[in-house]
DNA sequence: AACAGTATTTAGACCAAATCCAAACCAAGA
DNA sequence: TCTTGGTTTGGATTTGGTCTAAATACTGTT
């Protein structure tokens, strides 16, 4: 597996400076950002990206398959890098924050043929809610009375 | 488990037309509508009924959770009636259809307590993505060369 | 039946996220 | 250098959804 930016090339991608900021800005692990956020970042290395280029950029690496979306309850579409090391994601109910995990366990199969109603399924995605450490409080509640 | 409108009494909603009509349009399985496509299916019974109204409503059951949020890669947002039996969706991504299913192996476990993080986790969500026997090919693809 | 008080509905203004568009720009090959 | 087509851009536009203030419809009480 080659890196990025040269993965895109042999595809006949033009390297821009402003897809490879794009595509700087989006590297890492846990990393979840709104398009938003990915404009601004990129922004700060190259102040004059215009906010449809960023969109236009995001929709291409995910056309490409080198980004995924992944839509959590808020309104905006968030972008997740790690599309070649397929994962899942915790979200917390508290504050939002978004983690990734790569369960040992295959969730592939756990739809049995006659489960598929004929579909030929290609991906599995699975969202986890909860509560993160930080926002799960550290005792039991007060006490059901003391409403 | 009562019906919905008796549940609904219990907790001191008022049935008016407004909300039993949308309540009506969401019924059944494999029913995942658009907030606008349940204002279009409501408007044929209630002419006078307003976006507003609907959405209004659709908040109002998910917060009492009658129904369920189910996000796909559409922007907006679509409402599942059955949010007391608890499944998973299959999305075609030919043609976008939705259909329920419920694994008979519940998933929810595939999450190993050191893979949590220290998350508490309350809920756990599976979208499987592929074709749907309508939209497979019948037969394999024409051939590779044919490009 | 009339009333008061509360819920509910409504149109339309408003907002945020994303797309569209046409002009400007730029990079690479002839 | 010139040309060509991919790329970027700001601004207008679309879309999905929320908010607000006024009108309307219930409910319980007398």
């Amino acid at each position: 597996m080659s890196n990025l930016p040269e993965r895109l090339r042999e595809r006949g991608w033009r390297l821009t400076a402003q897809r490879r900021v794009v595509a700087e800005v989006l590297t890492g692990d846990h990393v979840h950002l709104t398009a938003d956020e990915v404009h601004t970042r990129a922004a700060r290395q190259l102040p004059e990206i215009g906010r449809a280029t960023v969109y236009n950029v995001l929709n291409d690496l995910v056309a490409l398959g080198e980004i995924r979306e992944v839509s959590t309850d808020d309104r905006a579409k968030r972008y997740d890098p790690n599309a070649h090391h397929p994962h899942h994601h915790l979200i917390c109910t508290g504050c939002g924050t978004i983690r990734d995990v790569h369960p040992t366990a295959d969730p592939a199969t756990t739809l049995t043929p006659p489960e598929r109603l004929g579909f030929t399924i290609t991906t599995t995605e699975i969202t986890f809610r909860g509560l993160c450490p930080t926002c799960r409080p550290l005792r039991p509640q007060p006490s059901p009375s003391g409403v």
